[in-house]
DNA sequence: CAGCTATGAACAAACGTTTGCGTTACTTTT
DNA sequence: AAAAGTAACGCAAACGTTTGTTCATAGCTG
């Protein structure tokens, strides 16, 4: 009969025959309301299923409460690993998500920051897309002083909050693992140049090498683009280097099946693969990497969204003067296969 | 310099020394306003960087913008893909996604049904989590006349609007493609009986069966749990039958993972297995079902969402009486392997 | 009993925008 | 030349809530 207008702090009022200040202060436990009022209008407040009208309040004091998140592709585990970390978080703390894919594509991405300036978030969380070269569509957000923050794809320019992880410590320790194991010759296909992640991976494999006192061969790290023909391609030149390699180490999961799937196809059982935590599908196939890194997301994404909220809830840039950044790494870590 | 709060349309009025009604209207390029003064106002908004604020036009008709999502899992590649489908057609009509996971907790479910309401969304998109069983948490959006559409996991409850995927035409299809391939014994491995998924592949099968004026064995379609353990029990149940079947459609692609391993490791390679196509790392296995059945995921979210925001700009329930509701049903589909 | 302090509650402004209506100052019609 | 029309703009209310300030009444002190 009466399934229409949300009630408002107004018809309280009316009802009660008294000022709507008085409301508002007796909902909220203002000290000077007296008991007896309090009581009377919460009472009448839960009989209607008084809700208060957040678009009013988030009008009032400008705020949402909302933090927009704008990631590339939610079908990858990773980013959906992330987002669950940031939702965490995020309804922990009192905010909520308003979510958005960019899909990889720049353009995309540059319509769904103007969008979200526009929904009037009170914060940012981002992972560029691979294609985006330029950054100026996240100028205004500083303009307007409404944080930003970045996580795992960050943007190579100055002045930001980011989150990333380093896949350095991770690559070290596998090809460490791989040395104690008696490996001697280790392979690596990398991702292309281009990525601050291949450069890491590369890092992390030299220094384990040097921590052995071994000599670092450069002839063993082949780059490739992802694809199975740049993979396959990878592969040909580690099989037949002259000191083919007894492991390898692949960029990703998908770099490792494709990897493994062409070894055996040639006969070769005997090789030992590593790779980087991607999939979870992982775990149902046949022939698996013994060991792969992990990159945790989850916890990547909670702390971005950690940080993201104390950055919205910090006084304002007092002096306007300089700025502390945020710039966490989250280390990443060497997992045994069957290990959980 | 000026880094601080954005630019409102007072005071664009007050330099410009007009009103602020004037600059609303020049903005909205409203009839009574010159053209001289209208392009005074729009080349200083323009300059001033002017965005209006949409928590104030939100609040002033109430309406939000937003619709909330609440699904089980983001990583199922199902719901991923479905909340790009949603996501396009939001974004599409100009509304924007608030996105939370349920996880399959039915108490997790309640609270951000409640965070939903609480954030007024102007409508909401579900699909139940496993372990709901009760469904009063969405009667109060009924009470308050915001919509709500279900897709895929729908509660059994009446007077719902809902897009769900009938799975009895492919698994027909899927069944019929194995009798025209010339097998004769077909197995099927299905999920637990309180599931409608499982009843709708069970009347796909026997309704092929039929159709080929073939005698319907039930012993031929056993229940499993979806757990690898149980998958493999069933794969004996089905190896050991007098009538061994050349053939098996499996659940899902968990399901035929575990089975055609299992298979594999008995040294049979010459059953041809289908399946349903939730996963896209199925490309990359090695032994893949030579067909699947696809539910299209985003075609479903798109379809959802298109009702959904419908039903929020449809003229409220006019005279309070029956109202339609919207049961859509997306027809899924075979697809043989090699196809995209 | 005049003057004071608590106590409890009302008033009114503010947030940014839209919009119905009113008010000018012209221009056109008869 | 008076009436009517029209173009261009201003005024003010409204949306729901919070909050600084004011106001009234009671109780108290001296």
């Amino acid at each position: 009969m009466t399934p229409d207008k949300p009630t408002t702090i107004k018809e309280i009022a009316k009802i009660l025959k008294i000022s709507v200040s008085t409301v508002s202060r007796a909902l909220n436990d203002h000290s000077s309301i007296g008991l007896t009022t309090k009581m009377r209008v919460k009472k009448l407040a839960a009989e209607l299923n008084y809700e208060p009208n957040q678009k009013a309040i988030q009008f009032l004091h400008g705020k949402s409460f909302v933090i927009g998140v704008i990631l590339p592709e939610l079908s990858e585990s990773f980013f959906s690993a992330a987002i669950s970390g940031i939702e965490d978080i995020a309804y922990k703390r009192n905010y909520t998500v308003l979510l958005a894919q960019s899909h990889d594509d720049a353009e995309k991405e540059k319509l769904l920051v103007a969008k979200m300036r526009t929904q009037r978030v009170d914060g940012l969380l981002v992972s560029v897309s691979k294609t985006t070269s330029t950054f100026e569509h996240f100028e205004i957000f500083k303009k307007l002083n409404i944080p930003v923050v970045f996580f795992d794809r960050i943007p190579p320019i100055k002045d930001i909050h980011y989150v990333s992880s380093n896949l350095e410590t991770g690559t070290f320790d596998a090809v460490n693992f791989l040395l104690k194991k008696g490996h001697r010759t280790i392979g690596m296909i990398n991702g292309p140049a281009t990525l601050v992640a291949s450069h890491e991976r590369k890092e992390g494999y030299i220094k384990a090498m040097i921590a052995n006192r071994l000599k670092f061969d450069p002839s063993l790290l082949i780059g490739c683009d992802l694809s199975e023909e740049s993979t396959i391609e990878a592969m040909d030149t580690l099989l037949n280097h002259r000191r083919k390699p007894t492991a390898i180490v692949t960029f990703n999961d998908y770099v490792a099946l494709f990897a493994m799937r062409y070894a055996k196809s040639l006969g070769l059982q005997d090789i030992d693969f590593v790779s980087y935590a991607n999939l979870p599908i992982i775990n149902y196939m046949d022939y698996t990497p013994i060991a792969s890194v992990e990159q945790f997301p989850y916890k990547q994404g909670k702390k971005a969204a950690d940080i993201l909220i104390d950055l919205i809830n910090k006084p304002r840039n007092e002096s306007g003067a300089e700025q502390a950044y945020f710039n966490v790494v989250v280390e990443s870590e060497l997992i045994l296969a069957g290990h959980k």
